[in-house]
DNA sequence: GTCTATATCAAGATAGAC
DNA sequence: GTCTATCTTGATATAGAC
């Protein structure tokens, strides 16, 4: 089991990484703050990663990794037909503001860590979203609504990253209530909802909206 | 002209920050590195910037200022309506995949200098970002649809930045239909069109379409 | 595999001449 | 206002003991 402990130990400096960008930002990400968060030396963590940059590929690599488990498993979870894909990503990440705070914040860590540490260790995650990107765009919808949703779902990822704006229960639930009906309205097989009246109120109650 | 000049002479030291974080990354953004980029020593830049977070600072505020005034000339341009601020921004921002070489460039190059030196910098930026939210929002369009379009914008942002999807003119353009085509569906006054091939049809020969 | 000690270097910042 | 020279710090990485 000496492959397992060895992997499980990775894993335990990992998330010390992770865990000081999270905390301190990416600025901190330094290996002796890595090392104390994680209770070793910093010459026993450069036993397991012998640079800094092999330390953040891996960081990028579990992040993708992760990222790619998630939304293949949320769209396992999707109901057949046209948009599975994109149905998926708004039912795993604008279902309530929880989302925002375990996974997304760990691929951003690993992103953003990645950018500043030399932009080219992103290649996994790039590798990734490329997968998903196919996904999303074949998917029987018209041409484009499905990366529309995508993107959407990404630049609330980014103003919650940057802090460029307040990511709360009420925008993300107001969002995804906008997408979902552009979804609708794009398959012809599903009529569209009436107005958007109908949609909005169609949608309340489905999730715990904040007073 | 004593103020004139040394405020010329700032936007020549911010023009080389930019140019450095743009060519060699936020890792290479140095004092040095600026310098050499504006020809002056690394005493000459440290009169004018007494630190580097002033001089990453001044970069966020310079460009926060510049991305203001872009959209809300968008937005005079643009006929009055509801949706008008999320009209500009599809028009100004989504035209074509030129748009994404100059201002938006400039823009990550300050916001993502400001992540990696000192997160609080970027409060002029979120401060912009705040109105524009606001414009966007309070813009008589049903609620999460002028919210989505612009999400969706900076998700287009986000990867071109990251380097996570080719944003090209295809993906633009497929996104801007989609986009236009759920805002004008969001308005009662001006009926949505007859089915989404329709919309594709009439969006078609508007931009330069790469073949 | 983990530690301490240390080499090496680059970056931010200061001092003072011109 | 701009320069050169220098100080100081902190970060990556290495060497070698245990």
């Amino acid at each position: 089991m000496e492959r397992a402990d060895t992997n499980k130990l990775r894993d335990t400096l990992l998330d010390a990484a992770e865990a000081v960008v999270v905390r301190q930002g990416i600025a901190n990400l330094t290996l002796d703050a890595v090392a104390a968060e994680a209770g070793m030396s910093k010459g026993g963590l450069l036993h397991h990663f012998p640079t800094k940059d092999r330390l953040v590929e891996a960081l990028v690599t579990r992040s993708a990794g992760n990222w790619r488990a998630c939304y293949m498993e949320a769209y396992e979870r999707t109901p057949e037909g046209p948009g599975r894909m994109a149905r998926a990503l708004l039912d795993h990440c604008l279902s309530d503001a929880q989302c925002w705070t375990g996974e997304l914040q760990r691929s951003s860590s690993a992103c953003f860590a990645a950018l500043a540490q030399n932009p080219s260790l992103i290649e996994p995650m790039r590798a990734v979203y490329s997968d998903l990107h196919r996904r999303v765009a074949e998917d029987g919808l018209p041409p484009g609504v499905g990366e529309a949703v995508a993107a959407a779902i990404d630049g609330l990822w980014l103003y919650w990253v940057l802090g460029l704006a307040t990511v709360n229960q009420e925008l993300v639930v107001r969002v995804r209530i906008a997408l979902e009906d552009m979804l609708a309205r794009s398959m012809p097989s599903m009529p569209a909802r009436s107005s958007p009246k109908a949609a909005v109120r169609a949608a309340k109650g489905s999730g715990g909206h904040r007073s």
